[in-house]
DNA sequence: CGCAACAGGTTTACGTGTAAACGAGAAGAT
DNA sequence: ATCTTCTCGTTTACACGTAAACCTGTTGCG
């Protein structure tokens, strides 16, 4: 008997082999990692948060400049919520305006100010170079081909759009 | 000129190509949905959160089922106040217990209690299951190679051990 | 020994994410 | 027109991570 499960007659679990724990193990430790050094390079570079950045750079790709906040968060993937929230201390730090919605009394369209516009186009060259040292110019063109693969394949099974 | 950082001297960052975009947005979004969606899963078929698990199987994993609070909190990557809260709470919920330290009078050892034993033990086979279907058995064993060499290479550019 | 410097943990203040409750406007039915 | 129901966004209560302050022992040095 090798677990409680044993028991009550459900088959052993397949563990993952050496090879799978060492990618499951590796996967939870680089983004653990990772993840902390971009953001404090961000951070200390430009006083952007990734989220902040995120924010930015969404608004910064549509030509108007502005995202209906329900948009905005499910592009981003993001609770209504929390983007409301988050958005109303970045219109503290004049990074964005929220202004009403022609179309419909309840709406709130979010927009970009030129101090954002500023922010994000001063930090995106160090941004990307945070992500290049510690990520992509580590990496082999078939490893990032293949980390690609492999987002998208968990993406997809996940129900999610990749865009 | 393409943005203000040519007025200065600076010279244009290496902007990431498709192939690098996608993988780093990929990345970002796997982060998102994988984790929230394997979370999801442990909490709603075992009621421990992630972070929970982690220390129940850090502890579990050795003999004596104790660790010194500074040493697992090392091994997490963890700060020491993060673990400190975290084991409160946890000793609430008796998974847990905080123990003196025979040797250093200011020192905590962390033990796992049979009730946490038997959390872990029944946790890891949904748990293993649910990593097993959102991503690797979703996976080529070439992707699972290559994913743990991406993380490998990735850690050891930021200085970290593996282990 | 006695004092200064240090190390292990805990606590505090703060920022921020989530879910649920809420208020206000829109839409549809009669 | 009015009533119900839905939707949009905000707010509230709560959980949790972090950095820094803090307390308490330990260690090193005279």
């Amino acid at each position: 008997m090798s677990t409680s499960a044993s028991l009550c007659g459900m088959p052993d679990p397949r563990w993952l082999d050496e090879r799978e724990f060492r990618a499951w193990l590796g996967y939870r430790r680089m983004r653990l990692l990772l993840d902390a050094q971009i953001a404090r390079d961000l951070q200390s570079d430009s006083g952007l948060s990734e989220a902040d950045y995120d924010v930015l750079s969404a608004l910064s790709s549509r030509e108007s400049r502005r995202w209906r906040l329900q948009e905005l968060a499910d592009r981003m993937l993001w609770s209504k919520s929390r983007l409301s929230r988050h958005v109303s201390r970045m219109e503290e730090r004049g990074l964005v305006a929220k202004e009403e919605c022609a179309d419909d009394g309840r709406g709130a369209v979010i927009a970009l100010t030129d101090g954002g516009m500023n922010a994000i186009v001063e930090a995106a060259p160090g941004h990307v170079e945070s992500v290049r040292s510690h990520l992509i110019d580590l990496l082999t063109e078939e490893q990032i081909e293949v980390l690609g693969d492999i987002a998208e394949t968990v993406l997809a099974h996940l129900g999610a759009e990749i865009r």
